[in-house]
RNA sequence: GGAGAGAUGGCAGAGUGGUCGAAUGCGGUGGUCUUGAAAACCAUUGACCUUCACGGGUCCGGGGGUUCGAAUCCCUCUCUCUCCGCCA
């Protein structure tokens, strides 16, 4: 959620970083900055009734301490109005601030300066890629195949058991699944991360808190019953840790990485998009979130591009670093880098991450503050980044290390794994 | 699932109709003392909205009510804890 001061000081500002996502916001934001002044004349107004009430009720009780039952009764009746007056303010107050917060969830983040204004996919720019397309024979098999030829994962089981997207893994396909979560975590761990192990159904606060609420609804499972989300992935139940915190300046920046499963409902996805791997109900991800000061969050961002880049790079697949333009960019997101691996078999690039600084958008909602060096509470920035989703990786790494002895693991890997070869 | 208790500032914990944004303790910050530290002592220390400022307002789990006046009384919802039952 954007921040109304922020609104108000640099108006045409937000309406050209807006205009990156092709959002024509000028009218919702005039609207926005009319509430709030609508907002802040009238609370002053009632703050004034209300001030003088609770001037009259102090008289009122000295009066009776003081046995002048008489004159505290006349003064009584000067409050009736007053009352009436506070009421009716309170109620317009109520729906002022109702349509207010209605607008602001409605304005996605605003891009960042370096971000490509752009419609769609076709306007990301490709910042870099990494390693060379590998060149397979001719007979080589999509992941899917391989999945079956080598009982890695049984994707019929898993309709049987609960329907198309939750795949069964199998054997070495299970094995190797448990090793690349290690090996992100240790990586992770590495980098300074601290692991956690959060909930796996959240509350409609957090769902709010990370922007997932009301914006993605429809891509959530619900559980009605309890009325519990399943998180579609680790950024909700990790950032909302620091919901309603003041955190100590000197504790930032806060890393925290967790492995969970990720669960999407993933309605209107249809085709080769879906096939295998490519597109999954439940999947797994290592997500690491960063919670630092403003001034300090594009250095992280950048920071986390590179160990994200590092891990690709030590499982040796070959990949590229978009960065998202304006139209294809999260609604929560000022600044996000995609990572795609290259899926030989398949002939496409498959996005595997996805690093993105939400600056102060997330932890407005969240009241995320931290005490800055004025004392003065501040907002913090957030970030986070997959590091890394599972299946697309897995892949990646079936269909590129594929040859007619069976399937390499990459070195890297073979400590966690147990085995080197697939056959 | 059954029974009971509770929800107050960073934490612990008083407060049962006005002088309560709230005792006290711990913690934090500043200081005195000390070669330094500890201890002791003194002072200070919640958040939010609004204002250039002075100031004003809101917040004692959420919502509603009674009252001139509510942390305190009533209704309601949510959550937590304890005991019993069930159970990984």
């Amino acid at each position: 959620m954007l921040e109304v001061s922020y609104l108000r000081e640099h108006r045409n500002e937000a309406v050209q970083r807006l205009a990156k996502r092709k959002l024509q916001a000028d009218i919702t934001i005039n609207d926005i900055l009319r509430l709030d002044e609508q907002r802040r004349s009238n609370q002053s107004e009632l703050d004034a009734v209300l001030a003088e009430s609770n001037q009259l009720s102090k008289e009122i009780g000295q009066l009776f301490k003081e046995g002048k039952k008489d004159e505290a009764n006349a003064m009584k009746a000067k409050t009736a109005d007053l009352k009436e007056k506070s009421k009716e303010l309170q109620v317009e107050q109520d729906q002022i601030k109702h349509a207010l917060e209605n607008l602001l969830v409605t304005l996605p983040n605003t891009p960042h300066a370096n971000v490509k204004e752009g419609a769609s996919a076709e306007d990301n720019e490709e910042i870099k890629v990494v390693g060379e397309k590998p060149l397979l024979s001719s007979d080589a098999q999509p992941h899917w195949e391989l999945a079956d030829r080598y009982k890695l994962i049984d994707f019929e089981l898993g309709v049987k058991i609960s329907g198309a997207g939750f795949p069964v893994y199998t054997g070495k396909g299970a094995r190797l699944q448990r090793a690349l979560i290690n090996f992100f975590l240790e990586q992770n761990l590495e980098a300074g991360y601290v692991e956690y192990q959060p909930p796996h159904f959240v509350n409609e606060a957090s769902g709010f808190g990370t922007g997932q609420l009301p914006d993605k609804e429809g891509q959530m499972y619900h559980m009605e019953k309890d009325d519990l989300y399943a998180i579609p992935t680790a950024e909700v139940p990790l950032t909302n840790i620091f919901r309603d915190t003041i955190v100590k300046s000197e504790d930032l920046p806060v890393r925290c990485t967790a492995y969970t499963p990720c669960f999407r409902r993933e309605a209107g996805s249809y085709g080769k998009d879906v096939r295998g791997l490519n597109r999954l109900h439940q999947f797994d991800k290592v997500e690491v979130v960063n919670i630092c000061k403003p001034e300090d969050s594009y250095g992280i961002l950048d920071e986390m591009v590179a160990h994200v880049g590092g891990l690709l790079e030590k499982l040796g697949l070959h990949y590229r670093i978009l960065r998202l333009c304006g139209g294809d960019m999260g609604f929560t997101s000022a600044m996000t880098y995609d990572f795609e691996v290259w899926s030989a078999a398949q002939g496409r690039w498959l996005e595997v991450s996805s690093v993105s600084n939400f600056e102060t958008y997330q932890s407005n909602r969240l009241k995320l503050r931290y005490r800055a060096e004025d004392k003065k509470t501040q907002l913090c920035h957030t970030l986070n980044g997959s590091a890394l989703a599972l299946p697309r990786v897995l892949a990646a790494l079936l269909e590129n290390n594929q040859s007619a002895e069976g399937i390499q693991i990459p070195e890297v890997l073979v400590p966690y794994t147990g085995f080197d070869k697939i056959s």
